[in-house]
DNA sequence: CCGCTGATAATCT
DNA sequence: GATTATCAGCGGA
């Protein structure tokens, strides 16, 4: 038995985040190579589970390997993983290195720009066409696939992006110079100033 | 490259 | 009424 996604659900959700990084994600056999996650709990002011269940985020208080898909600031969709070893844990996918279906993707987006197809969570929700009819989707069944790495990727962490709470806390994970994230990772200081 | 701002709706105060 | 896990378009450097 090879290592399935499935085991990853029970690390802690930082890890998970980690650990997502270098998967890939389908959605009707379209989509790519995660490339940017970010984790998010219970216990974390930033989180949308933090404030306890409510009906919008039901999905992340349920079951771990099922989707979690919101809308953002009343126009894009965003989507996480629900999983991670804590309560009402889930990772956002915040971007994607698109590699199958590209054109659907830039029919969707009504773009050409691969680096822009899946580059920020609402963007790669437009080009894999997930909406809330898929919150509450489990990850193992059509339409999504989720599919384990074929190899360990470099992975970076820093600060997560757009939160007005635990700003510090280094829980975004992706491939550092990709030109497919939805900014660029901030590298680590200069040596020697 | 950078920063500003409008769009648009669920949620919270 | 304010905030929000965002994006695209614009203008200036």
């Amino acid at each position: 038995m090879t290592t399935a996604v499935a085991d990853l659900f029970t690390l802690p959700v930082v890890e998970l985040a980690r650990a997502l990084v270098g998967c890939r994600l389908l959605v009707d056999g379209v989509g790519g190579t995660i490339v940017e996650t970010e984790a998010y709990h219970a216990g974390d002011p930033a989180s949308h589970s933090f404030a306890g269940p409510r009906p919008r985020t039901a999905a992340m208080f349920g079951a771990a390997g099922h989707a979690y898909v919101y809308r953002s600031y009343g126009l894009h969709w965003c989507m996480n993983v629900v999983g991670g070893a804590e309560t009402a844990a889930a990772v956002l996918l915040r971007a994607i290195e698109p590699t199958d279906g590209m054109e659907r993707m830039a029919a969707r987006r009504g773009l050409d720009d691969p680096r822009l197809l899946c580059a920020g969570p609402g963007r790669l929700c437009q080009a894999l066409g997930i909406t809330g009819a898929l919150d509450g989707a489990p990850l193992d069944a059509a339409p999504f696939a989720l599919l384990p790495r074929t190899a360990a990727p470099a992975i970076v962490t820093g600060s997560r992006i757009g939160i007005t709470k635990a700003m510090d806390e280094p829980w975004r994970f992706a491939v550092p110079g990709s030109r497919f994230l939805s900014r660029p990772m901030r590298i680590g200081r200069p040596a020697g100033g």
